[in-house]
DNA sequence: GCATTTTTAATGTCAGACATTTAAACGTCT
DNA sequence: AGACGTTTAAATGTCTGACATTAAAAATGC
C-alpha cells in the first residue's frame, strides 16, 4: 500500500483511498486485522491523526470496524445485507430529495423493478411472505389509520413482495427504490376512496401471487402504477396551487 | 444539533449523525455553510480533531465538500447521479464478493432487472445508444480480444440497454447491478463459440429494441441469461475441480 | 480602474499527552 | 489443577496547541 506523494488531494483521503483499495481488491481480506493506528503513520509517514481520518472515511462506508482495547484495532468489515440496505436507502432517498427527481420518473422506476420481481415472486413466495401482505391489506383496511402509517403499511407491503423473489440481491437493489419513494408518497394525501382502490389492487396482487400467476400479478402492478402516478399528479398539482396562492399574498 | 451525552459510541459518530440527519431532513440544504471546524467544536464541546473525524465520516459519503482558505469551510454537498453511481457499485461489488452470492442469483437478479428495462428502452431508446450497442456488439467481433475486454464491451453493451429506458433512477439502481456481475463474469473463460451465441442474442436485443418490440427484448435476455446462466455453471464446476485437484495434491 | 500585494479566515497536518477500554498474563486461593 | 480476582500492556478515543497551506477578500499602488 503506498500514496502518491504528487497527488494534491488530502493525505487522509489518499490513505483512505490505499486502504479501500487493498480490501476491493482482495489484498486484505473479512476480519483481517489492520497494522495499529501507530503502525500506519509510520508506514505512511504522516500523523496519527491524519490516519484515524483516513480510518473514519471507511468506517463510514462500513468498510472497517474498529475495537478498542488490547488486541483490538481496525478489521475488515463483513459487509452484511443489512448495513448495505441502510446505505442505499439514505443514498437513494437524497439523490431524489436533492435531484429534484419527478415523482413519476421515481414511481416508473419502482414499479418497472417491483414488475421485474413479480414472476419470481410468483413461484416463490412462502406463506410467511403472503401472510405479512394479507395482514398488511388488513390494517389497510382499518378507518382512521393516518397518513405516515399507511404509507408505512405501503412499504411493508412491498418488501413482502419484493423478498417474495427469494432473491435477496434483488431485495437490496430494491429496497431504495421502494423506501425512498416514501417522502414522495408521503405528499400525497390518501381519501378514502383512493385508499379502497388501492387496497382492491393490493388484494388482486396477493391473489395473483398465492394463485402463482406472474401475468395476473405484472398487471396488477402497472395498474397500481397508474393509480399511484395519477394520485401523485393531483398531488403535485394541489402543491404547485398552494405554492402559487402563497406568492401571490405575499 | 444536539448529540446524546449518555450513547456510548464515538463522540465523532455521533457528531456526523446529527450533522447528517440535519442534512437528510432538510435542516440544512444543499451548498448550505456548515459552521467552521472551530465553531462546531464549541457547539459540541468537543475539540477539533473529533470534528474533524466526524466531518470525513460525511465527506466519505459524498455528502459534504470541503474548501480551503478564508471563506471556505464545509458546504452540503448536492449528491450526484455520478456520484452515487460510484458509491453504488462499490458497495454491491463488495457486497457479492464477501457474501459468497452464488453466480446463478446475482446473475438471476440482474436479468430480472434488466428485463424490467426491456419495455422502456424499446419505446424510448435513442439512435445514439442503439449505435453504442451496435459498436459494442462489432467490438465483440474482433477476433483475439482478451477475456477482460470483453466483460467491458459486454458491461458497455448492458449499459447503454439500461440508460435505453431514459430513466436515471433506473439506470442508478441498475448500475450495480450490472457492474457488480463484473468480477464473476470475469471468471469465465468465453470461448469462440460461447461468444458467438452471445453476440447472435445481442444482434437480437437491439434488433428488438430498434424494432419497438418490447416482448422480443425480454424474450432475448431470458435466452441471454440461460446462457449466461450454463457459462457460469462450467467455470464454478471447472473452478471447483481445480480446487479439488490442488488439495489432494497437497 | 486595474494589477499587485497584504491580510485573514479557514482547512490540513503534526507532535505529544492523557483517558479509556479490553483481553491476555499473572497470582492467589481452594 | 482449576477457578477467580488483579495487574499489565496494547490499542483506540480524546484533547491541546502549534504551524503549514490555501484562497478569497481587502488594501495598496499605479
Amino acid at each position: 500500500m503506498k500514496i502518491d506523494p504528487n497527488s494534491k488531494s488530502d493525505l487522509s483521503a489518499q490513505i483512505a483511498k490505499a486502504i479501500r483499495d487493498a480490501i476491493v481488491s482482495g489484498a486484505l481480506i473479512v476480519d483481517e486485522r489492520l497494522p495499529s493506528e501507530a503502525e500506519l503513520s509510520e508506514q505512511f509517514e504522516v500523523s496519527r491523526a491524519t490516519v484515524r481520518e483516513a480510518l473514519k472515511r471507511l468506517a463510514a462506508q462500513s468498510l472497517i470496524r474498529t475495537q478498542r482495547g488490547a488486541f483490538g484495532g481496525a478489521f475488515v468489515n463483513r459487509l452484511s445485507f443489512e448495513e448495505a440496505y441502510g446505505q442505499q436507502i439514505t443514498t437513494s432517498t437524497l439523490l431524489l430529495s436533492m435531484n429534484a427527481v419527478s415523482f413519476d420518473v421515481a414511481c416508473e422506476a419502482r414499479f418497472a423493478l417491483e414488475r421485474a420481481c413479480a414472476p419470481l415472486a410468483a413461484i416463490r413466495s412462502t406463506p410467511d411472505q403472503l401472510a405479512t401482505m394479507r395482514a398488511e391489506i388488513f390494517r389497510q383496511t382499518q378507518p382512521g389509520l393516518s397518513d405516515e402509517s399507511w404509507c408505512a403499511s405501503d412499504v411493508a407491503f412491498h418488501r413482502a413482495l419484493v423478498d417474495g423473489a427469494g432473491n435477496p440481491v434483488l431485495s437490496y437493489q430494491l429496497a431504495g427504490a421502494v423506501e425512498a419513494m416514501q417522502p414522495l408518497m408521503n405528499m400525497i394525501t390518501f381519501t378514502a376512496r383512493s385508499r379502497e382502490r388501492i387496497i382492491a389492487l393490493h388484494t388482486t396482487i396477493a391473489d395473483a401471487l398465492q394463485a402463482n400467476d406472474p401475468q395476473a400479478t405484472e398487471l396488477a402492478l402497472s395498474d397500481l402504477e397508474a393509480e399511484t402516478k395519477t394520485l401523485g399528479l393531483s398531488a403535485m398539482q394541489a402543491r404547485a396551487d398552494h405554492e402559487a396562492a402563497q406568492k401571490s399574498t405575499e
